[in-house]
RNA sequence: GGCCCCGUCGUCCAGUGGUCUAGGACGCCGGCCUUUCAAGCCGGAAACGCCAGUUCGAACCUGGUCGGGGCUGCCA
């Protein structure tokens, strides 16, 4: 039997970092088994759907790497794979439920629904003991599924193992709310078995849920998807990772500077790991490994600080060539202007120097932004902590007559110069450096220093230093 | 309350009855390197929730207990 999975992102919103691993988890497992990934859209919640959310999916899932067989499409065809699209068949088969008797209308009221629902829980009963019908009158309401309370249900999931639940613990659940629209039970069940999915892959978060999909698969004359619930992700707080635990959404770690690869390993060692204590592997090699029997039961904390360690790895293993291409943006951004062919060549001297110390791309601009621009802002600390000391005057005017004064101005003959100064003067390195580095950087923290100079030019350098010296004088 | 899931360092994982005085990684602490910041290198603190049972032997098996989490909607 070929593997077809599936994830249905729903486009109420930016797509959370919880769904892309699920999505991951999808992914590993068709390419793996040579199977197929489909892309559907849950939008069924009409008030909330919006198309812009599904482009941020699509790209989100792309920029991770992930390809689909079936499914949505950027300004595509999304045809049969978004759910309101395929309301009249979710009608279709709701009412052969209430025909076949499997299924009934309910006109109840909200308010008598709390009342027995609180009664229940006082009793400390299942609230399914009482919103439960079986020969209902045929008027407008909600479509609630009759749950059969003769057998319990039972399945294996290939994470949890052998699950079982009573069938007076599972509720008459509404498959079509009285606006005619589906719940996700219904429709979702009902796409896993039109779309012949085979394996269902998701949140633990649904594993309460299971027993209903069964019953709407069985209800439907087939055979119910083998269920794998994958650990849920928490907050740094223990809870379920929502909104309020800071970055959630994928496009905030696009947007804030981490490598795809990284995001994509990440993802890959929460809840699952290959073993022999690997956790830095490539796409390929976590398709080749990858297995649902080895995902983990236990809950993964969404750990950043791991995440940015990974994602300075990953910058730093990147080919020189390549390092360059994905810095690019960031650099524009931060000096904002394009930049000429020439000042490209000068930061792709300068740029190892930044990969080696950068954790995110993020950090490439501010880093190299001196080079590209005229009037530099100095940043307020380092200036009160390096230039405004005693002597620092003295010192830099020395700077500015030996840099002027080399006559190949290269790393060598600066570091040379620089030195020579320090020594006669008797002063320690850091004491001599720290007020050249902001000086010409306009910070404490910079790439190496004489590689900046030689990268600023003698004479962009020089006058920088004159400058700070006539900042200085004018008080 | 009820149903269900989970329980190894702060965090993520390894570990499937003896090779565990429990291994790796992030983070943390200390040191080295050093012109800043990183990186790198060296070292350190840090866990099998608890109680029974099974067994010659338990992190691994069983029961209980405690703790955490999920679900309990005309959200998904």
């Amino acid at each position: 039997m070929t593997v077809r999975v599936r994830i249905a992102p729903s486009d109420t919103g930016s797509i959370h970092v919880g769904n892309v691993r699920s999505a991951l988890f999808n992914w590993l497992f068709a390419r793996h088994s040579g199977g197929t990934f489909i892309v559907r859209i849950d939008d069924t919640d009409v008030e909330r759907s919006d198309e812009a959310h599904l482009v941020d999916i699509v790209t989100g899932l792309r920029w991770l790497g992930l390809d689909w067989d079936e499914g949505v499409e950027v300004g595509g065809p999304h045809g049969t794979y978004k759910q309101s699209d395929r309301f009249d068949r979710y009608r279709t088969v709701a009412s052969s439920f209430v025909e076949q008797g499997l299924a009934y209308y309910d006109d109840r009221d909200e308010a008598t629904l709390n009342e027995m629902r609180d009664r229940a829980q006082k009793l400390g009963k299942h609230p399914g003991t009482f919103i439960r019908r079986l020969d209902p009158p045929a008027t407008d309401g909600v479509i609630r599924f009759a749950v059969p309370q003769d057998q319990a249900i039972e399945f294996s999931d290939v994470v949890r193992g052998e699950m079982r639940f009573e069938s007076d613990s599972v509720d008459d659940f509404v498959i079509l709310r009285s606006n005619g629209v589906p719940t996700y039970h219904l429709a979702s069940t009902v796409d896993d078995v039109d779309y012949g999915i085979t394996h269902v892959v998701r949140g633990e978060d649904l594993l309460s849920s299971t027993p209903k999909h069964i019953l709407l698969a069985r209800a439907m004359g087939a055979e119910p998807a083998t269920y794998a619930h994958l650990p849920l992700l928490f907050g740094p707080d223990g809870k379920k990772l929502s909104k309020r635990h800071g970055d959630t959404s994928l496009a905030a770690y696009r947007e804030g500077g981490y490598l795809p690869e990284a995001v994509f390993n990440f993802l890959s060692i929460l809840g699952w790991s290959m073993g022999e204590d690997r956790e830095i592997f490539t796409a390929e090699e976590a398709v080749a490994a990858f297995s649902l029997e080895r995902v983990s039961k236990n809950p993964a904390v969404f750990d950043t600080d791991k995440l940015l360690w990974m994602n300075g790895e990953y910058i730093r293993a990147l080919e020189p060539a390549d390092f360059l291409e994905r810095a690019r943006p960031w650099v524009r951004e931060a000096v904002g202007r394009e930049l000429s062919e020439a000042e490209w060549g000068t930061f792709s001297v300068i740029a190892p120097l930044v990969q080696e110390r950068a954790k995110l791309l993020t950090e490439i601009g501010p880093q190299v932004k001196f080079l590209f621009t005229d009037d530099l802002e100095y940043d307020e600390a380092s200036w009160d902590k390096v230039i405004a000391k005693e002597g620092v005057d003295e010192i830099l005017s020395d700077v500015a007559d030996r840099l002027e004064s080399i006559v190949s101005f290269d790393v060598e003959s600066v570091e040379a110069a620089l030195r020579a100064l320090a020594e006669e003067r008797g002063i320690g390195a850091g004491k001599a450096f720290q007020p050249v580095r902001v000086a010409i950087t306009g910070s404490s923290v910079s790439p190496p220093l004489f590689e900046s100079l030689v990268a600023l030019g003698q004479e962009r350098s020089v006058a920088r230093v004159r400058y700070v010296l006539d900042r200085l004088a004018s008080g």
